[in-house]
RNA sequence: GAGAGCGUAGCUCAGCCGGUAGAGCAACUGACUUUUAAUCAGUAGGUCAUGGGUUCGAAUCCCAUCGCUCUCACCA
């Protein structure tokens, strides 16, 4: 005997069986990708619908549904589809489903997408069920589903193919539906609050209004080199100097080419505001408004669980000025230290390894973030930074080293930055010409002066709170989820042939 | 960039002090037929990430490469 297949059997490898049924579906029903198929309503509103539909009772009603196969009993008699909102039990029996209808179910898969007309019951069991009158095959698919019980569990799979991710893990599905209410709650929070939308380059020539490696790229037509934005700050600020609306925002991506981690991804997502006639203090009430506002959406109360941690976003959050958090933890009173060479034998005296060139203000901030940061666990807004690292924001009155900033930390991460936005035109090009050299001694020799941001706060920005919100990270505190990879939903990767 | 770990069937995972590859799901053939991770019997499916090395013999030990994960560094 030779090892040929007779015309009946099919092959038992998952692909090649799918598409030998394909083959077999053309030539029966002819078209096996319909265009035209109406539901008359989705799995959710079915459920909805008939929800006070007793056990074994029957309705008259004749219903069309659609969805995804993603399990079948006793060959098919029993099949459940999803489609996106829910999913819906169909049975096809010979004695109420006609022998056309039952001809398809052998050559449907799991994974592949049906339409079904037919009549309403409740099965004995309580299970909400389509007695079949007519099986539509709308989608035939080529590849089989994963694994029907655990999933797709292959970290590496689920980011390289998010929609088998999606599709099997409803974790996974619900997190990235939280993501976009989470975004449109914060556009809807925003615009609630006067603020007006608007949209500034990603694509510049100059990139600043942060302190990042930018991806580089050319416009060929212009001749050019163009940077992906790090940040819209600067066209924000100009946007405000128009006159436009005295409260702008935009939503959108920032590239950073730096390090890729659990808490950071090359593109990320960001709201950036600015609020004429408001300070840093006004923009601390924001934030906890539009925290607290986000974390009810989604969960109906202010108190969120992130892995084994309680957060509650119930404001006022917590503020504190970061000399006091330091001096709290370490004992050093910055405030008493006079000079940067004082500054860096304390530091040293008290165990930290400081660089000779450091000043007062990145002393402080660095045993900031050794010591204080990851104690923050709860919201807190930690105002009083050094003027040294903060080029865009206005002095603290009476206290010429420290400015009028602030960073939410949450569950020790920064997920916000604010000031009281520097408006001072001479003051503002001193600082990003100090920025500026400092970035040249560093070798960054991409980094220019934004002389067009410039001439626009010599046209008058008006005195204003500033705000960005990295957005990834607030819906990871929101979803529980412990990479941004698991909330972005192609992070970046690697390139990987098949 | 550094360190640690992982990569076995389409999917979920065993096997790893060296002796030639296993289960469940999915698939196929059939049985059964009001099931709920349906059940029962049978069949098929693997260059054990890739390339070298040690060995009589490597999924297993060693080296390199690729990919991924975590930690650290970088990231105001």
């Amino acid at each position: 005997m030779t090892e040929q297949k007779t015309e009946t059997a099919l092959s038992s490898d998952p692909t090649e069986v799918r598409r030998q049924k394909l083959d077999q579906l053309r030539k029966t029903i002819g078209d096996v990708y319909p265009a035209h198929f109406h539901r008359t309503l989705t799995n959710a509103e079915f459920a909805e619908k008939y929800a006070g539909l007793e056990p074994d009772q029957e309705s008259e009603d004749i219903v069309t549904v659609a969805g995804r196969v993603y399990s079948s009993r006793n060959s098919g008699m029993f099949m459940d589809i999803h489609d996106a909102s829910g999913k819906i039990q169909i049975f096809s029996h010979k004695d109420t489903t006609p022998e056309e209808a039952r001809a398809l179910l052998p050559m449907i898969d799991l994974g592949d997408i049906i339409g079904v007309k037919g009549q309403v019951r409740r099965t004995k069991r309580g299970e909400l069920t389509i007695n079949a009158h007519e099986i539509t095959m709308l989608t035939k698919t080529l590849l089989p589903m994963p694994e029907k019980y655990h999933g797709l569990a292959d970290i590496e799979l689920r980011y390289r193919k998010r929609h088998l991710d999606i599709l099997t893990n409803e974790d996974s599905k619900l997190r990235f539906q939280q993501r976009s209410k989470i975004v449109s709650g914060i556009r809807r929070f925003m615009e609630g609050e006067g603020f007006l939308e608007v949209e500034t380059p990603m694509l510049q020539t100059i990139y600043g209004g942060a302190t990042a490696d930018p991806f580089k790229t050319f416009h060929n037509t212009l001749k050019m080199d163009m940077y992906l934005r790090i940040a819209p700050e600067l066209y924000l600020k100009r946007t405000l100097v128009s006159g436009l609306s005295d409260k702008v925002f935009e939503i959108n991506r920032n590239f950073r080419n730096e390090g890729v981690s659990t808490r950071h991804n090359p593109e990320f997502t960001m709201m950036e505001c600015y609020w004429a006639y408001a300070d840093y203090e006004d923009i601390m009430g924001l934030v906890e408004r539009l925290f607290e506002g986000l974390a009810v959406s989604i969960h109906g109360t202010p108190d969120v669980t992130f892995g084994d941690k309680q957060i509650s976003f119930k404001g006022p959050f917590k503020r504190v000025p970061m000399p006091d958090a330091v001096k709290d933890v370490t004992g050093i009173d910055f405030l008493a230290i006079k000079t940067d060479e004082e500054a860096r034998a304390a530091a040293k005296a008290a165990g930290f390894e400081v660089e000779k060139d450091w000043t007062w203000g990145e002393c402080l901030a660095f045993i900031f973030e050794e010591k204080v940061e990851g104690t923050l666990i709860q919201p807190s807004h930690v105002t009083h930074f050094p003027k040294d690292i903060s080029p865009f924001a206005k002095e603290v009155p009476g206290e010429p080293r420290l400015v009028e900033r602030f960073e939410t930390y949450c569950n020790a991460w920064e997920v916000g930055n604010a000031f009281s936005e520097l408006n001072d035109p001479e003051e503002q090009r001193r600082r990003m010409v100090e920025q500026l050299e400092q970035a040249h001694a560093r070798g960054e020799k991409d980094k220019q002066l934004d002389d067009e941001f410039l001439d626009a706060i010599d046209q008058g920005m008006p005195p204003a709170g500033g705000l960005g919100i990295g957005v990834d990270r607030l819906i990871m505190l929101l979803t529980n989820a412990p990479s941004i990879r698991d909330v972005i939903l192609f992070p970046a990767r690697r390139n990987k042939a098949d």
